[in-house]
DNA sequence: ATTTGTGCAAATCGTTTGCATCTGA
DNA sequence: TCAGATGCAAACGATTTGCACAAAT
């Protein structure tokens, strides 16, 4: 058995560090535990409120600076992907392969698209611009 | 010949105000030069600002609220469509018919997107939701 | 030791709201 | 007349920034 000191930091944050000291970020406390939050519940859209509310729910307190911070960090190194829909809210996708979403008018709740649709039939881009992204966004509504 | 006083408005504005009352809004001297400056040029994709601005360059000097005010009004009656996609901004298209965009990244630019795209294998939406939209967006870049 | 991140509070940006005043039907 | 619009300024929510302090390499 190993030896565990009180500060001993458990292994699922262990592991969380070495993900992002392996994504090239320097693995600080407040990283780390957002970074558990973010990727323990498998995939899903929060907002930096939401995160910060999540994070200070289990303990962790966090400046918004800091998760704002945090979050775009991890956007860069690709470990999330952001998803600008609702003017004003930015959610933040812990599913960063290529898929499409739902978006839950009057709720600004995101779902994602599951199974591959198919675009065809796309026009060229403009003169002299190259696609980065193609982004289907379907507006549901709770039916009346 | 008509009598012409120096007060007369200008025959363009005229139909202006013809069509908003047509569409139930009550014509007012802000709404129907806004209206003038959005459909005067064909179609195109505006933000409030923009739009204050180009008004304030042709000597038409309105607030930002109402701004706002009108463009939420004219959408509500089908005269504008919003087009939600930099979180941030907001942009309101004077194409109000079924189509999708190309979004330059960088310069928040929005480009319709001309033919008709299809979108083949859609997912049945969640229970209990209906479908009100499809919205795709194509991000593009300037080459480099 | 040096670089990089953090926290806080203030600043910014786009948008909305409250309210007194004005205006079109 | 009078419901509905306008203008202004203040309120707002999300995000960013400046800067002194703290922590990671």
């Amino acid at each position: 058995m190993e030896h565990a000191g009180a500060i001993e930091r458990p292994a699922i944050l262990e592991r969380m560090a070495a993900e992002l000291r392996r994504s090239g970020l320097r693995p600080t406390r407040q990283r780390v535990e957002l970074g558990r939050v973010l990727f323990a519940k498998g995939c899903r859209h929060i907002s930096a409120e939401e995160l910060r509310a999540e994070a200070a729910a289990a303990g962790v307190q966090v400046s918004l600076a800091t998760v704002y911070n945090a979050l775009h960090k991890f956007t860069e190194a690709g470990l999330l992907r952001e998803v600008a829909i609702d003017s004003g809210r930015a959610y933040f996708d812990t599913n960063v392969s290529d898929h499409h979403h739902f978006f839950v008018e009057d709720e600004g709740q995101l779902i994602d698209l599951l199974g591959d649709v198919e675009i065809d039939n796309l026009p060229e881009p403009p003169e002299g611009m190259e696609i980065t992204a193609l982004e289907l966004v379907v507006r549901v509504r709770r039916q009346t």
